[in-house]
DNA sequence: AACCCGCTTTTGATCGTTCAACACGTCAAG
DNA sequence: CTTGACGTGTTGAACGATCAAAAGCGGGTT
């Protein structure tokens, strides 16, 4: 009696308790059909005995196994950015206080990784999915949707048409945030270190650059190339090394931001006094001292519990937003001393 | 029946092959019983149907759900340490191996968060658990040994008895390792950056280079303080003003070495060349241009492949290992700029 | 008295799989 | 010729929950 050893049933409850399964049962999903006096005596019966329904058991009768698909990419060697860290936290933490769990696997990428999603949902492993490192032309969207599975993204279909629900960081309101802080702060000769064409998040975010460079009149100056922190500093070494050189740079990643301080410093100038630099992430090491990037945050916890309250939606688990199919969610603009005079430290919010 | 929908069963596929439920199950789990024609004609079956069996139905049968529990806890905000992509990627596609798959969940820290660990098992949702995160203290591994739960940890227990099987990173063997390569170096006052006393973690690590030094004929010399790189660039900071002061500073952290570096740049050394600088955990911030910071890496993707190991040993799914409980992997050091004079530039290692 | 109504509770069937036991033919040992 | 073992395949009974439908039961209507 004192050691339950986990082997409770609705059964064991239900003669505990001196009625049927049914009634055990509708205690636990409508509970209002039970009259309150029994439901007491039941719910004593459940605590005494530590009952909890059996997840296999259920799922196999009900057809819903409560839990969501996440696959995890192998992180890039180079990755700075722990997102799934904070996303997979945020969306865990959501699906948690609907009953809901995350199931990880694991995918090559592209179409050769569907096969793992047929299968788990061949099995009834999951109930939908939640993905991430959406890529341009990716397969999964569309694929999915032909199957008739719930899904939401983390990040927008960047090519074709708009296949399922997603939520996503606004990249060109952001970078157009950037843009008009600089602008604020007296910059007029600000340019744009980027990725080649083609990458959706960055096309994307250098828009939002143009745009706001339109709209104050200031000459749009944009140089892309393929790479991280090393590409970066030699992009900002160009720019800094020409005629007419820039006073702020707005880089589409922290990485080629770092690369740009990096060229800053290799030229003896200081960066928020001779040269702004703004990044795009809040990667950890932007709050590095000696760092103390500026730079755009996203929202990652907020996307997550978006992400998951939609796909419940899909799912019927709770009632579906009213709103679009997609949100755009704004990041927010860290401002620290890579785009601000040093003047008299305002009071080290470098470090908690 | 172009259109598989999903919907086959073992029924569907033993008549399908014209056989009973029992052989195709057979065949899946026990080929060898089958006869071979009969088994092939079975898989003809499969094939054709896109046979996937149930996955709750086979869990509430054979009492196993093939899921491993995983806590996620909150990230730290300014942790530059991604550990959790690359351990965890780790993990799901080590279990991905034997038909498992992991399960996240979160967790207060603490006792308080058993809770949580107790409703997975009453529920019968994993086969056990797979902790990280263990500190000082922790009370998972006494309680879930008194459960009876099968686990395994990254990390040991740092405080009491040892309970139940760990993986870790043998931190001491690491930090002697940097302490033995500055020393080839010609380093000869070497001080070390680190926490105080009791953090399990640090304390194996500031061992390994106590043991170094007295091996070598050199004077331990350890400053510590509670923090991040603030605290380290303050460590350093009065390390370097002092008498005698260092050619070489062992970091606990990269977040101390970050800080380490800044304090030589606050007072114009270079690092490699005027001091050395060595951290722990080879985060992504460290291979970035103009940091190149020397530092201990983890054999994470080990670690969580072991740890599945173990844990699938545990369950009865693999053969047990026949070592013993614990394994302790050394990190690997990897050299940068920070504690290598300049000299030609050895084929910029900096970036992929 | 017969009927119906709403509220509460119970009963049988079912989800898809594996376990345990057994049926059947064959073949070697006693 | 019996016996037991083996190889192969079948059948009934679980596993623990929910669904669907029916049953018990006071009370009011006709």
């Amino acid at each position: 009696m004192a050691t339950p050893e986990s082997g409770a049933t609705l059964e064991s409850v239900a003669s505990a308790a001196g009625v049927s399964r049914q009634t055990v049962s509708n205690v636990l999903n409508a509970p209002e059909r039970v009259a309150p006096e029994t439901r007491e005596r039941v719910e004593q019966a459940i605590r005494a005995l530590r009952y909890r329904p059996n997840r296999s058991a259920r799922s196999l009768r009900t057809r819903m196994s409560n839990l969501l698909g996440y696959c995890v990419q192998p992180a890039a060697a180079g990755n700075l950015n722990p997102v799934l860290d904070r996303f997979v936290h945020a969306v865990t933490e959501s699906a948690a206080e609907h009953g809901f769990h995350v199931l990880l696997f694991t995918a090559p990428a592209g179409s050769a990784g569907l096969d793992r999603y047929a299968e788990l949902l061949a099995q009834r492993a999951v109930d939908g999915f939640v993905l991430a490192d959406t890529v341009v032309a990716d397969p999964r969207p569309g694929w999915l949707t032909e199957q008739g599975v719930p899904f939401v993204a983390f990040g927008r279909s960047w090519s074709g048409p708009d296949r399922g629900r997603w939520v996503d960081v606004d990249g060109a309101a952001g970078m157009t945030e950037a843009v008009e802080h600089l602008h604020a702060l007296g910059h007029r000769r600000i340019a744009f270190i980027g990725w080649p064409e083609g990458s959706g998040v960055g096309d994307d975010r250098v828009a939002g650059y143009t745009a706001a460079c339109l709209r104050l009149g200031l000459d749009p100056r944009i140089v892309r190339a393929e790479g991280g922190a090393g590409t970066g500093r030699a992009l900002a070494g160009t720019l800094l090394d020409g005629p007419e050189p820039p006073t702020a740079l707005v880089c589409v990643s922290d990485e080629s931001a770092y690369g740009a301080l990096r060229a800053l410093a290799d030229r003896g100038l200081r960066p928020g006094e001779d040269v702004a630099v703004v990044g795009f992430d809040d990667t950890p090491a932007a709050r590095l001292p000696g760092v103390d990037l500026t730079s755009l945050s996203q929202p990652i916890e907020q996307i997550g519990r978006e992400v998951v309250q939609m796909l419940l939606g899909l799912l019927g688990v709770v009632e579906l937003p009213p709103g679009p199919e997609h949100r755009l969610l704004r990041p927010t603009l860290a401002v620290r001393a890579s785009s601000r005079p040093a003047g008299p430290a305002p009071a080290a919010p470098t470090e908690a």
